[in-house]
DNA sequence: GCTATGTGGACCATATATAAGGCATATTAG
DNA sequence: CTAATATGCCTTATATATGGTCCACATAGC
């Protein structure tokens, strides 16, 4: 039986959008799902539920996908986002390494 | 054993940005790791993952996990992703039900 | 019209993600 | 220092995604 999972509303489109821009981009290619799926080494069933917005698929399919079909994750990024992940990188190295359940008012609300 | 699936490059660097970014989301937040992973409704040894940006945690779970820490998929969009949707839908719409092996000769560069 | 192929959906077998729990270590607060 | 908790990593059982194969139907091109 299915557990149902519940995700947020903003999750749900986002995944949705993403696999409908992904059959836009290729059908704008004119491939075929089953030519995309053999470029992305998947089976066209596993295509078919990417494009569909499956929030069951595996991240790095749809993200493969995604970047076979010339979409650019993160907005419109440049070729590499080394520079991206070192940036996140020595912001979190700013952090403590151990979040204790501080008296710490949770400055939350920025 | 790992079958060891290619990604590209880009691919990976996408899925462990998101993770990274995650994770000083959830930092900056205070919350641990266990708190937030109770919040999305998964175990804590996933969310290490998501984190780590591992390749096949499902995208549904990744993106409820961003989308908790306050991550706006889709480059700070509204709330709502429902009118990208729409808009897309209504360029799929334009383009051939079915794919043929065309003798068109890919007019791919617009 | 006809024919090739694309598409959507079903089914099953197998690989594997996930949850749950435990353990050792690190680290923060006192 | 000590106490309390976070974190990283492991193991096991279960749920389920994926690949592979069918099929019926739709549709583009002739």
């Amino acid at each position: 039986m299915t557990q149902a999972r519940p995700f947020s509303k903003y999750t749900l489109e986002a995944v949705k959008l993403l696999g409908k821009q992904i059959r836009l981009e290729r059908k704008q290619r004119r491939w075929s799902a089953a030519e995309l799926a053999e470029r992305a080494g998947i089976a066209r069933a596993t295509l078919q539920r990417i494009e569909k917005g499956d929030m069951a698929c595996k991240i790095g399919l749809v993200f493969e996908v995604a970047t076979l079909v010339g979409i650019k994750l993160f907005a419109a990024e440049s070729e590499t986002l080394r520079g991206r992940i070192h940036e996140v990188d020595e912001r979190i190295a700013l952090l403590p390494r151990h979040i204790h359940p501080g008296r710490k008012p949770v400055d939350d609300e920025f």
